[in-house]
DNA sequence: GTCTATAATCAGATAGAC
DNA sequence: GTCTATCTGATTATAGAC
């Protein structure tokens, strides 16, 4: 018995991630695509192809299927960044960082949940897995862009904070968005677009 | 009859464009606080001090209250351009509309829609009132972009097109919305970091 | 036009059998 | 854990009296 038991287990616990990982992609297509409120826990079930009874055993509501897409995405964007050459420029690593933000909102991946819903907020905040993402990350790009700063790439004299925000917010930039639906642009021509404007500004140089 | 008819008519129509005003006064502040979504109509009705159905008498639907409200700010926009100095620099004037979107925004009146609600977009694109303001700001928008451009002030190298998205951009930045949040920065603080990145860019000059 | 009361619908969450 | 069926509450919108 004591033999087979942790066999068995491990089956069913991988049949389970597998699901829960069908579910958290499809809420995070949901997510990217129509927003929180507009995405319904009934859509969810069926685009998994489940009961939506069976969602509320593996979530149990619908701001922590968001929160589970929220950390997917983050535990994505640590693997980037973990990817990146340590020797390389500070001010590299951070554009490659902000282009593959772009190019993941371009590809209609980026899940966007409205900033001011305070109980997704507090399901959030409570998730630890999103919490220690988002501060590994958010530390990870502070020591960056304190280099760029002190190396002159960055300029010095804005607080580190805000270029860190700046860098956040392109995830939920509506200037990609009105250039997509505008139609005048390709997803590469959009990227480099925002990335100019992002570090070089509007002004001319 | 005829002689007295006008006066009270006027005198009707007067209270009902003030009643009028207070329900676009409400829903703005609604809408800036939390969202389309988020807004009740109940809440509106509450905050004006009357019943629901009156609210219905003077608005047909939840969309076309939201699209009151935006095309008050869309006037008040234009009220703020159309004041701005003919000879002066086109590069200040873009500023100066910069800075004035960033105060709406940071003074709790810059109401905010979703960008992917489709019937809320029909909404507005069947507004002639909306419509109209959208592209007359453009127009003046898209001039000075273009003479700022020609000037040697703004990159011309970025289409006219990216740059003027990029302002509208600023009325729903959450850079704004993340500064404030942390309560590190002053309102004007707050204005002319992100009047900074947006024309300087994050990169040392 | 304003009100009270109510319809109609939708969506998040749950009960209980299997 | 999965299902069907249902509950519960919230929300948009309207009916009908005054």
């Amino acid at each position: 018995m004591n033999s087979v038991a942790p066999v068995k287990l491990s089956f069913k616990q991988r049949m389970l991630q597998v699901r829960e990982d069908a579910i958290i992609h499809a809420v995070n297509r949901l997510l990217a695509e129509k927003g929180f409120d507009a995405m319904t826990v009934d859509e969810v079930a069926a685009q998994v192809g489940i009961a939506k009874a069976s969602l509320y055993k593996h979530f149990p509501s619908k701001e922590d299927l968001a929160a589970a897409a929220m950390v997917r995405v983050m535990r994505r964007a640590q693997d980037f960044i973990n990817a990146l050459p340590a020797e390389a420029a500070p001010l590299d690593n951070l554009r490659a960082v902000v282009r593959w933000v772009l190019q993941v909102k371009l590809a209609g991946d980026m899940p966007s949940l409205p900033s001011q819903n305070s109980s997704l907020r507090a399901t959030l905040i409570d998730n630890r897995d999103y919490m220690d993402g988002l501060m590994e990350v958010s530390d990870r790009l502070g020591a960056w862009i304190e280099a760029a700063q002190a190396q002159g790439h960055l300029n010095p004299a804005l607080p580190a904070i805000a270029i860190l925000y700046t860098f956040f917010a392109r995830a939920c930039d509506s200037v990609v968005e009105f250039l997509q639906m505008g139609g005048l642009f390709s997803d590469e021509q959009i990227t480099e677009l925002v990335l100019s404007t992002c570090f070089d500004g509007l002004r001319a140089r």
